[in-house]
DNA sequence: CAAAAAGGTTTCGACTCGAAAATAAGATGT
DNA sequence: ACATCTTATTTTCGAGTCGAAACCTTTTTG
């Protein structure tokens, strides 16, 4: 019996931990895991709407989440051109800047004296952990083309590059978008998770 | 490369995760957290100063936060028989029940169909994580006599089990208290965290 | 077109949390 | 003894976060 809440407390001292990293440089949590979102999501999902449905929040919440990010005029809200009630979030480059000294990266350097072997392995069950219990508790996952139900794969127009166009929005991604986060993700292959980890 | 942020990305999903799963029966994240803790600590630690160190708060908040487990009849307050500022902390019938359906078990859920080397090797590699980020942080890490600095092995009164008398508060815990929580703890070989997983 | 739906923002109230002051009991020094 | 310092905790207060509900505006639908 190999101890069963050691993965609860494991779980919560994270928790713990990350939340009282995330109060640097002026900003909290939510708005760390904000402007983290709006760099890595791609166009389709860079908007409050998607933004809420990413952090469990409300959009009301987020809203005010944003505000605060534009007053430090660290994300930018336009406007959409073809539908106005739609709003584009964009990071501005002193956001970019913002990133640089993320506070969480303290748990990718607490990993750089570790093999690349044994990173890839602790990220790989810690990425299944996660999935699993989004799955089982019926959260939203958001994830990127490559592993996409919707991914279908399609010679860009003028270069010779593999793109996306998502069976869904019907957009084609370019190749810098189609590692971005998306809130169209579906996984492929829903079922064994944590079954072999490797 | 192995993309770098992307542990920074699992950390803040778990903590978001987390976070929102622990509004369950009532209570906040706070609120779990102290409970586990109070369930968790040996008879040294368990007291509003030490959760508040545990916790990463202040005694104030901490207070409150009791106040409130109080009046939910899961923790008992008494204040201390030989030094009457100190408050002993004790959980109730009714809060290990409400332990019982700890909304975080949901982690340990999603673990229960992996074999248990998978297991070991996740919760290995996440201790690790936490304890390396805890001590580039500066940050107070609690544990149990058996990893302690502090413990001397010592046989028990009566009894032939074996004990611990700590070195720092000259105390003796039996066998039920040896794998609790303990505000005085100090990791045995303190260097190469994370050089070898296993 | 009118009505409903979709995307966002604002308002309001409850709650959390940290800083500082207050309380109270030991410990220390003279 | 007595004043002072330290430790342990609670209370008070104010700033800030968050969710629910109401509101505004722009599409979509019937």
């Amino acid at each position: 019996m190999p101890e069963r809440g050691r993965i609860v407390e494991l779980v919560d001292r994270l928790r713990r931990i990350a939340h009282s990293l995330q109060f640097a440089d002026g900003l909290n949590p939510a708005q760390w895991e904000a402007l983290r979102y709006v760099a890595r999501a791609n166009r389709n999902s860079c908007s409050p709407g998607a933004l809420a449905e990413f952090m469990g929040s409300t959009k009301g919440t987020v809203s005010q989440t944003l505000k605060a990010l534009e007053a430090k005029g660290l994300v930018e809200r336009r406007r959409g051109a073809e539908d106005r009630r739609a709003v584009r979030l964009t990071i501005t480059a002193a956001g970019r800047a913002m990133l640089e000294n993320d506070p969480l990266v303290a748990f990718s350097d607490a990993l750089s004296s570790c093999s690349g072997d044994l990173r890839a392995s602790l990220e790989d069950g810690m990425e299944r952990l996660v999935h699993t219990v989004q799955l089982q508790q019926g959260m939203p996952e958001f994830g990127a083309c490559s592993e996409c139900v919707h991914f279908r794969p399609e010679r860009c127009s003028a270069t010779s590059t593999v793109g996306c166009r998502c069976a869904i929005s019907g957009d084609v991604f370019g190749a810098p978008e189609l590692d971005r986060l998306c809130a169209d993700f579906a996984r492929t292959r829903e079922a064994q998770p944590l079954q072999r980890l490797r």
